[in-house]
DNA sequence: GCATGATCATGC
DNA sequence: GCATGATCATGC
């Protein structure tokens, strides 16, 4: 028998014990031994709540919270040092929060699903992410959260929640995407690669992969946000109500046809002969509501802002980059561990503007976007043969334009002496991934 | 006119 | 100084 010192019903009573944790692993705590016999090698969330808490888990995990007296379900994630700064932290990848069950989910109602059921009320404690150590070594940072969905917040993940609900109804479970969605995402969950066991779903005789509702990492850095500030978002309850993407499509209204002066007069914002490259960025940011350079809201669902330019015949003045990779991470990587993927299950927002005969340039309207499912797949034969082409060392042969109807590599350097290293010692010019003008023409058309 | 290659500009 | 987003330049 053991002595708990803490009140198993009362959160504040599970965070303060959570407490003793910060600046310790959970090895130096509860110690190695235990460690070692521990039934569930597995989960480092399992291990604290067995050693730390000593509190039996519950089996039936998947529809009840952890602490079923204090109804809290206990998180445990890691963190890395914020890019920059290096003093705060920032999180390391998604919050993964329940399994998603395809056929159970398919006869969930919101208000009573398991996830609600499970997640109300969450307990989150932050690890420092260093890799070459095991998850008992790793300490803990950070107060730890007793997190509670602010009401805003709860609307747009209902939302999230419907969304990957109908989709499963629809008989597309196959097809989900974390771009999908705006906080509350169906990321991979499950083993991948060749053994991958794949899913059955209710409404389609079509294999799924196997995922699990989970926090995008921009909402979980929201949440260590709170732990300095209380931050008070724009917008309020009511706005919510009507989800993200209605509100932020109505900011546009009217707009359409108008030019970009008269746009810019309109909303204060300065208008320029010579128009820097963000102009149009901090143009679409203003009329959303900000005078920043970032859209809270955005920034907590992940999404980019992204605008676009089209010339008269529609077809855009750009094609869209993204980062430049290295070979030789890049040729170690699994498709689902590359930056592309993780880019191209985005969701964005494109705000679009057209040159009109005069070549005035004009708002034609703006569209919350995310890459098909067929064109994710595209993209993955694209990535899949720029690594091929890493390998070999041929640089010659990355995927051109014509090569794909969706994406394809250029070099994006300082200048053709930038370079990276190729895994065969030689070195070559930068490249990114770019999605191709037709295509962009065709999903904003 | 478009595909491809090359480079600029800005913010952190 | 560099990553990222944006844009220019060229040659077919």
């Amino acid at each position: 028998m053991t002595t708990r010192t803490y009140n198993p019903a009362s959160p504040e009573s599970l965070r303060e014990h959570a407490k003793l944790l910060i600046g310790h692993s959970l090895e130096e705590v509860v110690g190695k031994y235990d460690l070692d016999h521990a039934a569930n090698k597995g989960k480092l969330g399992t291990l604290v709540e067995e050693h730390h808490y000593q509190y039996r888990p519950n089996n039936a995990s998947d529809h009840e919270p952890d602490f079923v007296e204090a109804g809290v379900e206990l998180k445990v994630t890691g963190v890395v040092p914020r890019k920059g700064d290096g003093v705060a932290y920032q999180a390391k990848e998604r919050l993964v929060l329940t399994m998603i069950h395809y056929f159970g989910l398919v006869d969930e109602a919101w208000d009573t699903s398991s996830f609600l059921k499970k997640c109300r009320l969450m307990l989150i404690l932050f690890y420092l992410y260093q890799k070459e150590l095991p998850a008992t070594q790793r300490k803990f940072v950070m107060s730890p959260v007793l997190w509670q969905f602010p009401e805003k917040d709860l609307e747009i993940i209902r939302r999230d929640w419907e969304l990957i609900q109908q989709k499963i109804l629809d008989g597309k479970a196959h097809e989900l995407s974390e771009g999908d969605t705006f906080y509350l995402a169906a990321c991979r969950k499950g083993s991948g690669g060749p053994k991958e066991r794949l899913k059955r779903q209710p409404f389609s005789d079509i294999l799924a992969k196997s995922r699990a509702f989970s926090l995008k990492p921009s909402y979980v850095n929201t949440i260590i946000d709170s732990t300095w500030s209380d931050e008070e978002l724009i917008g309020n309850e009511k706005d919510a109500e009507k989800g993200l993407e209605k509100i932020t499509l109505e900011k546009f209204d009217g707009l359409e046809g108008l030019s970009v002066d008269e746009i810019a007069e309109s909303y204060d914002y300065p208008i320029a002969e010579d128009k820097p490259k963000s102009y149009y960025a901090g143009l679409s940011l203003r009329i959303l509501g900000t005078k920043k350079r970032w859209l809270p809201e955005f920034v907590k669902a992940g999404i980019v802002l992204k605008t676009i330019r089209l010339a008269q015949n529609g077809s855009p003045k750009e094609a869209i980059s993204f980062p430049t990779f290295d070979f030789i991470e890049t040729s170690r990587q699994s498709w689902e561990e590359s930056v592309f993927y993780e880019k191209i299950n985005q969701k964005f927002f494109f705000v679009i503007f057209q040159y009109d005969k005069d070549r005035v340039l004009r708002f034609k309207k703006s569209m919350f976007w995310n890459m098909p499912y067929a064109d994710r797949i595209e993209a993955e034969k694209v990535w899949s043969r720029t690594v091929e082409v890493i390998s070999t060392g041929n640089m010659e042969m990355l995927p051109k334009m014509v090569d794909s109807n969706v994406a394809h590599v250029r070099p994006h350097g300082r200048n053709k002496a930038d370079t990276l290293p190729l895994p065969n010692g030689g070195s070559f010019t930068k490249q990114c991934f770019w999605l191709n003008q037709k295509y962009i023409k065709k999903q904003v058309n």
